[in-house]
DNA sequence: AGACTTCTCGACCGGTTTATTCGAACATTT
DNA sequence: AAATGTTCGAATAAACCGGTCGAGAAGTCT
């Protein structure tokens, strides 16, 4: 039926909402189902569990993620340009996704390895975003790199060094000047003077 | 004990931030002594019950509430402005206690009682406030009011009005245009032509 | 040191919550 | 009206969670 996955996919934008707010435990089926104005047991007509659910709906998330990333590149000309607003997307997205990662890290090591198939696929594919727009500014003669592959898993490194205590500490000191900080750091060694 | 008091204290702080990202039913006792980095059953050295470590954090944050409340108007003075950042800090600060709300109104009708005792006294609080405001600006000949006690009844009950809405639909228009709507209507009335 | 107080914690208890199942009912299609 | 798709209330088994208890560590006083 085409309505049948119409639903889920109200489903997996409902129960976002409500596990971005309060993680994966947290969230009731019953919560769920208030939400979408159904019977608990409804639900399981479409999802076979609560973690086919979540995997949905992180899915859905990493997806749109992308989708802004790769819109916010596209936005802007300059390879700096392009630098800063990738970076700056991500982290905006990543502290809305914040309570995501307070479910995954909690205790549940065995379930969810499938957070860590969609971790390493995204790892992938910014990799080659990062590698695509180091390349281009060394086209344009802005950026000075020999060899972007490694660059770019440099570059991607600091990025997941800022996702620790961007989540498990609360607005220490806001993140944009810390963003700002890095990029003139890195810019400082990249751009040819 | 001068340091039993203040681990009170400590526990109120840390408690508070949980309490209000997750609201007092799915706020665990667990998490509370995790983050405190103590057993579970420590607490209740210092506590009696979950109920009244809320107690005590409702409590704390009403107090800082009112504090904010009166640095605010302190630091204005002509009357409307005084009014208007009177509304805009509390409007701010209700929209940060917003998980408390909804903990509150959840089903638990018979305990927190102490909640209403709290509304009460700051309902009164805030009564006098709106009197004192509405009655200098009276004195400079700004406002036009004739009844000081009913016209800060008037006003409280608009700023009740607004609580409900803007607690249980999510960031539908921004707060910040209709307060400002609210208080354009609001000062046509009061300010002499 | 030893007695006494303060404080911490692991283990446990019983009531509640919660994810999931199941079958019956309702709805729609064939 | 049979078959198929969809919803839900009730039941269940397991996990969870607030709270208790007693043992004992840590500190204080004499």
């Amino acid at each position: 039926m085409v309505n049948k996955e119409e639903f889920r996919k109200k489903i997996v934008l409902t129960s976002g909402q409500i596990f971005s707010r309060f993680g994966f435990k947290k969230t009731t089926m019953d919560e769920i189902a208030k939400a979408l104005k159904i019977g608990k047991s409804s639900i399981y007509y479409y999802f076979i569990s609560k973690e086919e659910i979540f995997e949905a709906v992180v899915l859905n998330e990493a997806n749109i993620l992308r989708n802004e990333l790769t819109a916010a590149i596209k936005s802007v000309e300059s390879p700096l340009e392009k630098m800063k607003i990738y970076v700056f997307v991500r982290m905006k997205s990543f502290e809305k996704l914040s309570n995501y990662y307070n479910a995954i890290f909690d205790k549940n090591l065995d379930h969810f390895e499938f957070i860590e198939r969609i971790r390493e696929k995204y790892d992938r594919e910014e990799l080659a975003m990062l590698r695509l727009i180091l390349y281009h500014g060394a086209r344009k003669k802005v950026f000075n790199v020999t060899n972007s592959e490694y660059t770019a898993l440099a570059i991607q490194t600091t990025l997941k060094g800022l996702e620790v205590p961007l989540f498990w500490k609360k607005k220490e000191l806001n993140i944009e000047s810390r963003l700002n900080a890095i990029l003139d750091v890195l810019f400082y060694g990249i751009v040819k003077k």
